[in-house]
DNA sequence: GATGAATGAGGCTTCATTCAT
DNA sequence: CATGAATGAAGCCTCATTCAT
């Protein structure tokens, strides 16, 4: 989506303006964010912004995707070590917790994941979705079929509905652990730890063997 | 929330500005819906609206408000004959589908919903989430309750996490089952009831006795 | 298709906003006019000119307006005195006469001609052209009529020739006469009468009984 | 006009720009034609345009005069095997038919034609007419020498009023042929060929013999 | 208590031109 | 001689809020 001049583009000038654009919409949002601060906080004019993006939301567009490759690679760092096979409902709890550190320690991913789920403007939030949506999808379809492949998941559950939950849950779990007052019931910004345990005992019961 | 001149105010009046309020902010969404239209659809001049309530906001909280009322009686009147007790699966899969109808069929109460769950605005989010919480959790608990009662839900469920459960799911079907894009791996836009019908089936694996 | 705001307001400011903007785009032409010059000439918000008018197009529509309605009027007044039944072909001599002059004593008047006639923009010449030409066409088909009336004009000459004719002929010749440059034939600029009698001459021919 | 640059320019390169700006002041005139894409489709580097042009115009004004060299060659190959001296006034029917269907069939001859009669500067436009009317002048100079020569015009006619007559009606006719709204009377977008009958009908009654 | 005109900062986007490489 | 990134002024337009009447 960022033009070739993007591309060829030194990296510190890259650099001001990834960060000068994640701090923005970040903590404004999408369509709150103004691209003037972000030039101007980018010591960029605010002409060149379009020169590297088609417009406000290819930028926008290109933010999350960086976030959620980042995400992902973060992700399946914490994953590959886990016995998937030997401990499958363990090892899920691990790397939900790993999810959820990864998120309070990153603030800025946490900033876009909640910019990119609460978009309010209709067609941004789905546009942007559906930037990030394929790198959510192709995590977690390997994740389900590694319980497959162990045997912890039963081959005639549900695996759609799983992958849907999971893909529900994993942002409410992000933003929920991190941000006060948006989960009642679990308690999941005091202790995230104690709500991913029930909810993975609540998979296990639906989708377990 | 509104000043005392708005309630001393003729009711013709209130139903006018209300209900322009509604249309406004129910096809254009909070932050896109305009004060100007809302004053001229209404027959008010542009002042007076800052004569009823403090601003943009209040308005918009004080409209929230009579959503989130006018939602649970609704859901309450759909519940009441449902065969809890018999089938309290089908009825809860009956429930839920009467509760993506409701909002198909008033688009301002999904307006509603939608600005709720998606504002970008942290404090703000966190704020009016508390306020409309409360009356889903009444609603839920009983809802739970009869499951229980029933028999239909095991006594050593995780009767919490089934809460959080359906808090978070709600929403999400109310909105995704009225926006395309929100949800690629259900089709709840193309065919809810199947969607509602297999989240149900997860449930009952999960709760059930 | 200026506002009911526009109507009531105070005259100063009418022709404050009026004034500036016949001299911008009298003076730079319709789309190298600038709103934001013309509010700052007028001492107007930029958003006010916003309530008057819905946009720029709307705003150059009603100055054209103002001035086919002007120009109609004094022409009216220079023809109605003019012996049309006596001698016709010069009585138009004489109308032709007073239409170049009267362009040569309102430079505003030219001015919007000429915006009108040389809008480079296709769609926006279209669209101002379209509200202007039944002011012309009213008045040129009763000029017409006349000659027809006094035997003047043959009835069966191309009356609605004659029309499209002098569409085209009178918006050249305010500006040619007005213009150095702009007819290198019959020398309008330097001596409009001669090259006016001319031209009548042609129509005497081409319609004359 | 372009730079010496330019003429030791291989020839393939100049016909690119040549094309590409043809092609974008041709679709969208000169004022909105975008010296951006012209580069991007010539292939050429945006400064590069810089050094075969001083600037946007005088690209602009080295293309017309492309263009009306062209015009004028297409007319001439046209006129010749016309019988001027048998029929006169039906081979000038032809001829204008002739010269609407060019326009038509060579949108950037009309383009280039629309920007130098509707230039809104005024000295820009009176300098760019300076340079195209001598072009016209001889072609229309020689058609009306036919005329007079076979006898079809007569010799007492007022020649240079039809000279002027016609430097007025031919920009207005391709332009009013293929642009819609310029023309109410005649319907000249509709059907060209019936407006351009009646025309010469008058010309015929006006310098006819 | 109602009115509605005025405000003016701010929104996104375009583009001819320059100039260092 | 070609390149193309950078510029930044300027474009039109929106809108919540104020305040004098």
């Amino acid at each position: 989506m960022p033009t070739a001049t993007w591309d060829r583009l030194p990296s510190e000038r890259r650099d001001a303006v990834v960060a000068a654009a994640e701090a923005e919409f970040g903590s404004r949002g999408f369509s709150r964010g103004s691209l003037n601060v972000i030039a101007r906080e980018a010591g960029v004019a605010k002409g060149s912004l379009f020169q590297y993006f088609d417009d406000k939301l290819d930028l926008f567009a290109y933010l999350s995707d960086l976030a959620s490759v980042r995400i992902g690679t973060a992700m399946a760092k914490y994953n590959a070590p886990l016995p998937w096979a030997d401990d499958y409902w363990g090892s899920l709890e691990l790397s939900l917790g790993a999810w959820v550190d990864h998120f309070r320690d990153h603030p800025i991913d946490l900033a876009m994941t909640a910019a990119v789920n609460l978009e309010p403007d209709t067609d941004a939030r789905v546009a942007v979705r559906a930037a990030v949506h394929p790198h959510y999808l192709v995590g977690l379809r390997a994740l389900i079929a590694w319980g497959v492949g162990s045997g912890a998941v039963r081959p005639d559950a549900d695996h759609e509905a799983f992958l849907a939950l999971m893909l529900l849950v994993m942002p409410h779990l992000a933003l929920a652990s991190n941000t006060p007052g948006l989960d009642p019931v679990l308690g999941l910004y005091d202790d995230p730890h104690d709500g991913i345990a029930r909810i993975v005992a609540v998979c296990r019961e639906a989708f377990g063997g």
